[in-house]
RNA sequence: GGCUCCAUGGUCAAGCGGUUAAGACAUCGCCCUUUCACGGCGGUAACACGGGUUCAAAUCCCGUUGGAGUCACCA
């Protein structure tokens, strides 16, 4: 058996769609399964939606998902050049529509774009739903006039010849065989009025060149299969491999579009997610492992991955599974990339001296995305307005009155205190505790409320008042004495 | 609308003729605990429907219904 090549083939047309990103995972988990090559080629024959930056979202994603090719513009691998519109300069594209022209697979079309409307316009429904396709009106020209319209100068496209009966089987690794009436298959266009290949020519054709053996692509290109078929058969090439995986959608089971918020690894990376937890997330939309298992490094799914088990239904992205997965990698985390992570977004929200370190550690365990740390330690930098009811509990045995009595006979001991370590504070407390026989709520509660001004904390009255340290926590011990005598 | 594809809990999904129909997220309850979270334990919840084939169907076939994708000189 040859050896594996796989291609990622985007067009830098502007973010990475996140269902991109899983067909470029799946490629290349292809070829890395089977020690094959993962080849990287830009598909920018469409200059009018180029946008340049684009090109570094690819680059930067790929490198930063780990998902390095093996071959590409930056990596010469002998199947050059690697970017289509370079290939495009040598007239390659051409000739090969020019090859299909002559066995009469293909044909020039030099219909006017008001015609084509008008085509279209007359074959429409009142609903206006149906479309038609090409009716083939250029394929009638002569030889003649097709050459006088050339030398003329006339524009021109360059029209795949379907044939109007029988029908196309192609064969999908995921979906199996598929059949088509040829009468429904259009002409379409191969190269453009400007020259350029289309899409669907390009990659046929470059495939080809390239030698590559799997075609890895989204569902929504099934349709256009059979086309594809019929170029490979008309030039007498072997086709590749077909995997088409499932559509990714979105909670109301559309195809994933930029309004869910969350359909480029972009938009991601923005909420906090980690490049692991979106590598692993996605690679469980439509496929998943032998094993009963969920967490896996790109590393791993090397090992583990079988194109077999791609599914055929489509997957709903759900971001709350997602910020889950997200959850537990930050947990898996050493606690120095956490912090690099971690520290800037705590400065955001924290600005008085506190130790960083700290409050991150306390937080570390309770979030499933970034940005979430900032609602839980806001209370650090100044002691938010709150309610005294907030002192009753009634699990912990605490009112407004006992918590009174509390923090009244525990401020003393506090300000007497020099240890305002976690384990300097917690002797000072258990020997309160043991001394007025309570339970460790009846205590404990009081002082976390005080010290925090919020029903729920990282960490608790202990870890808080470490870090305030003994002036703030004193000073918000004493405001709560107040609050609550003022009540 | 034509064509194509799809159909197991709310979501991701295992299953590939014989199972008490896994597991995960979410949800609910309990435990742990100074709150929340973490962690642990447990619960609720699914084979769209109708016909076949078969001793036996979530699994195979047909139909119905439902959903999606696609129908460009975009990819």
């Amino acid at each position: 058996m040859s050896k594996i090549r796989t291609r990622f083939a985007p067009s830098p047309t502007g973010k990475m769609h996140v269902g991109n990103l899983r067909t470029a995972l799946y490629e290349y988990l292809i070829a890395k399964h089977e020690n094959g090559t993962f080849v990287l080629r830009i598909e920018d024959t469409d200059q009018e939606r180029f946008v340049p930056e684009a090109l570094d979202i690819i680059y930067n994603t790929m490198k930063l998902t780990g998902l390095n090719h093996d071959e590409g513009p930056d990596k010469d691998g002998g199947y050059g050049p690697y970017v289509q519109s370079e290939r495009m300069k040598s007239g390659m594209y051409l000739k090969y529509a020019k090859e299909l022209v002559e066995k009469g697979e293909a044909y020039y079309c030099f219909c006017t774009k008001e015609r084509l409307e008008n085509l279209r316009a007359s074959s429409t429904t009142e609903d206006g739903k149906e479309i038609a396709k090409y009716d083939k009106h250029c394929l009638g020209l002569s030889k003649e006039e097709v050459e006088a319209n050339l030398k003329a100068g006339v524009p021109y496209v360059i029209r795949q010849n379907n044939p109007e009966s029988g029908t196309t089987t192609f064969h999908d690794a995921i979906y199996g065989d598929i059949t088509v009436e040829n009468e429904e298959l259009d002409d379409m266009v191969l190269i453009k009025a400007d020259g350029y290949p289309t899409y669907n020519f390009a990659n046929v054709v470059d495939d080809h060149l390239m030698g590559i053996t799997h075609v890895v692509r989204g569902n929504e290109y099934l349709s256009s299969a059979p086309k594809y078929n019929r170029l490979y058969e008309a030039f007498g090439w072997e086709v590749p491999e077909y995997v088409h995986c499932p559509i990714i959608t979105d909670e109301n089971h559309k195809k994933l579009a930029k309004r869910s918020g969350h359909a480029s690894v972009e938009d991601l990376l923005e909420q906090g997610f980690l490049p692991e937890t979106i590598v692993n997330f996605v690679a469980l939309l439509g496929w998943s492992p032998s094993e009963d298992r969920e967490i896996y490094s790109l590393k791993e799914l090397e090992e583990v991955f079988d194109y077999h088990h791609i599914s055929k239904s489509p997957a709903v992205f759900d971001i709350t599974k997602a910020k889950w997965m997200n959850g537990e990698y930050i947990k898996a985390m050493d606690m120095e990339s956490f912090l690099e992570y971690a520290i800037p977004i705590i400065r955001e929200v924290v600005a008085k001296d506190y130790d960083l370190e700290k409050i991150a550690g306390l937080v570390k365990t309770r979030i499933e995305v970034f940005p979430d740390i900032k609602e839980k330690i806001d209370f650090f930098d100044e002691l938010p307005e709150y309610d005294i009811a907030m002192y009753t509990h009634k699990k912990m045995k605490t009112d407004s009155e006992n918590s009174l009595e509390v923090l009244k006979e525990m401020l003393p001991l506090l300000e007497a205190q020099e240890d305002y370590s976690i384990a300097g504070i917690e002797a000072l407390c258990k020997e309160y505790i043991a001394k007025k026989e309570l339970k460790n709520g009846r205590v404990l509660w009081p002082l976390r409320t005080a010290v925090s001004g919020k029903q729920m904390t990282p960490g608790g009255a202990y870890e808080i008042m470490e870090i305030l340290g003994k002036e703030e926590s004193l000073a918000r011990i004493r405001k709560g004495i107040e609050l609550l005598e003022n009540a």
